[in-house]
Parts: C-alpha cells; structure tokens; sequence
DNA sequence: TTCCAGGGGTAGA
DNA sequence: TCTACCCATGGA
C-alpha cells in the first residue's frame, strides 16, 4: 500500500470539528469518522483504482488529506482528490455574509465562537439525494442501515464499499434493489433517480454548481417522487441554500422543548419564527436545533484557531 | 402488536 | 396555497 500525503487550505472561518458535526452524515457509509483519532475517510474511485482518503485538520488552518493507495496515483488524480476534499467540506463556500448577519443578531453568538455553518456534504449531489430519500419515514438506526446495505452494491475495495454509481444502481432489478438495500416503497424511487441520471435526462451535478434560482431548483428537487418538503429543503441546503425550511421530527420537538415553552407548534409557526433570517433561515434553524449537542461537544475539545 | 420515524402524496377548499 | 387525511415500510 502507498502512502501520498497532502494538505487543502481552509477559510479563516473554518471549524473542522464544526462541520465533521454539523449534521449525521458523517455515520452513513461510505463516510467513516474515527471519533477517537478525528480522522474522516472518504472512499474515492480514480482511473488508476479505489483508494481511501483519510481527512483530519488538527488546527483547522488546512485539511490533511492522507491518501491509501494500491497503485502511485496517476496524473491528475491528487487534483481530483483536493476537489472532493474541497467538496466535502464545503470549503469554496463563502460565508462572510452569514458571519456579517449573525453577528449583528444579539443570543447567536455561539455561532462565531465555534464557527459554525458549514455542512459536511458527499462528494455527488446523487449521493446526497440518495441518503436524503434515505432519511425520508425513517429512524436514524434506520438510515444508517439502509445505507450501509445500499453502498454494498458500489465498488469493493480493501476495508469496503464506494458509494454505487447512479449507472450501478440502474442495473439492478428494482425488486432486487428494495430486497437487498431494505429501501422499501423508497428503492423504486431511487431506481428511477439512478435511471433518468444514467440515461442523462437529469443532470443532478449540476445542480451544485449552477446558479437556478433556489425556487425553480426546488421545483426540480421535489418533482423527484419521494422528496417533499423536507427532502427539498435538506438538499438545498446541502447546496448551499436555506431559503426554505426542512422541518422534520427533530426541529419539532427542539422548537417545542427549547424555543416554544413545551408548546407544540405547527411548521406555520416555525417558518414564521425563522422569517427574519430570510435567506439563511434554513441554516440558523439548523444551528438552532443542533445546539444543545454541538456546542457542550466542541467546549470538551481542546481550543483551535485563537 | 403497536407506534413512530431526519414524511410523501393528494383531494378538496 | 393550505389543510386534512391517507399511505408506505422498517425497526424498536
């Protein structure tokens, strides 16, 4: 096995713990975080084989990336691995104007101590929409599983599986798709994903990259059977928009227990509380719900970046 | 068995 | 657009 070492620079503002932590995905495979050592593995195939990124950031000042290869990496290959690094953690996001915003906003100050906002994201946008979907009826326990089966049909490789390719997914039979993955009413749903992006009738990568108004992508997004509201209002997020809300079982009993007296409190009530966050009220929601968890965990870790 | 999940879909107003 | 209601499926 060869050993290829690297480093991305990160914006001033990043956290690397923050954003390892700011939702579950880094628990769904073929993500794996070693909570002990801080280190995030990202399987990735290049043309010259599989090999497995090792991400860590002790100081937060750059990513170190520590590639397991089986072959030298070829030419190119440590290009296309810094833009999955890059990807991953968002990192040509820029969130001066969310910093601007919050810190004119008094009780979020927690946000810039602990320089929060980054999600952590797959490598594809069709990888983020399969966990979504995957998210969607389903208990956390319940994700991970279906994931875990479901990145049993990508690639091998020493140690594991990649994440199967929309192409992959494509060719199963759905029948067989929901008996192996447990995917349920949700693997015809998937199949028909994979078969439109296969087919190159749906261009999903693009939509990370493209500048759509956030309405007409969300439109695109919730005309995939499966992804309603929530879903759509996840996955823009994932992209980088929180224009709309992804109200789900979680932001209810947070809002409930910890911003409305124990009160139950409709999504009307919720939308209607985040309103003055305008286009980053997806993310100040977000922030608002995982709090109570996240911030008590960064305190315990040693101080980073003065 | 029942109940719920990081809900979705749709008819009717 | 909003609401009420029904529906799906795995796991605890």
């Amino acid at each position: 096995m060869i050993t290829t070492i690297f480093d991305v620079p990160t914006p001033a503002d990043f956290s690397f713990a923050a954003t390892v932590h700011s939702h579950g995905w880094r628990e769904l495979p073929p993500f794996h975080y070693d909570d002990n050592r801080h280190i995030l593995s990202v399987p990735q195939r290049l043309r010259s084989g599989t090999t497995v990124l090792r991400l860590s950031s002790p100081d937060d000042q750059e990513l170190i990336a520590q590639v397991e290869s089986e072959a030298p990496l070829g030419s190119g290959d440590e290009e296309t691995l810094r833009r999955v690094v890059r990807t991953c953690f968002r990192l040509d996001q820029d969130l001066g104007e969310f910093r601007g915003f919050i810190d004119d906003i008094s009780g979020y100050d927690w946000v810039a101590r602990h320089r929060l906002g980054r999600l952590l994201v797959s490598p594809t946008a069709w990888e983020d929409l399969a966990k979504t979907l995957a998210t969607t009826n389903m208990t956390w326990s319940g994700t991970i599983s279906m994931c875990r089966r479901l990145v049993s049909l990508g690639e091998p490789f020493a140690g594991g599986f990649c994440f199967p390719t929309p192409q992959e997914i494509a060719a199963v039979d759905p029948v067989r798709l929901a008996e192996v993955t447990k995917l349920g009413y949700r693997a015809a749903y998937l199949h028909e994903m994979a078969t439109k992006i296969a087919s190159g009738d749906l261009d999903v990568e693009a939509w990370r990259e493209g500048d759509l108004p956030t309405d007409e992508l969300y439109r695109k997004i919730t005309a995939l059977k499966g992804f309603g509201s929530y879903a759509a209002g996840s996955m823009l997020g994932l992209m980088g928009r929180y224009e709309r809300l992804a109200i789900d079982s979680i932001v209810r009993r947070v809002f409930r227990d910890q911003m409305n007296g124990g009160r139950e409190a409709t999504d009307k009530d919720i939308t209607a509380h985040y309103g003055r966050f305008a286009s980053w009220a997806g993310l100040v929601m977000w922030l608002d719900v995982m709090r109570a968890s996240l911030v008590p965990y960064l305190e315990t870790r040693k101080p980073q970046r003065p």
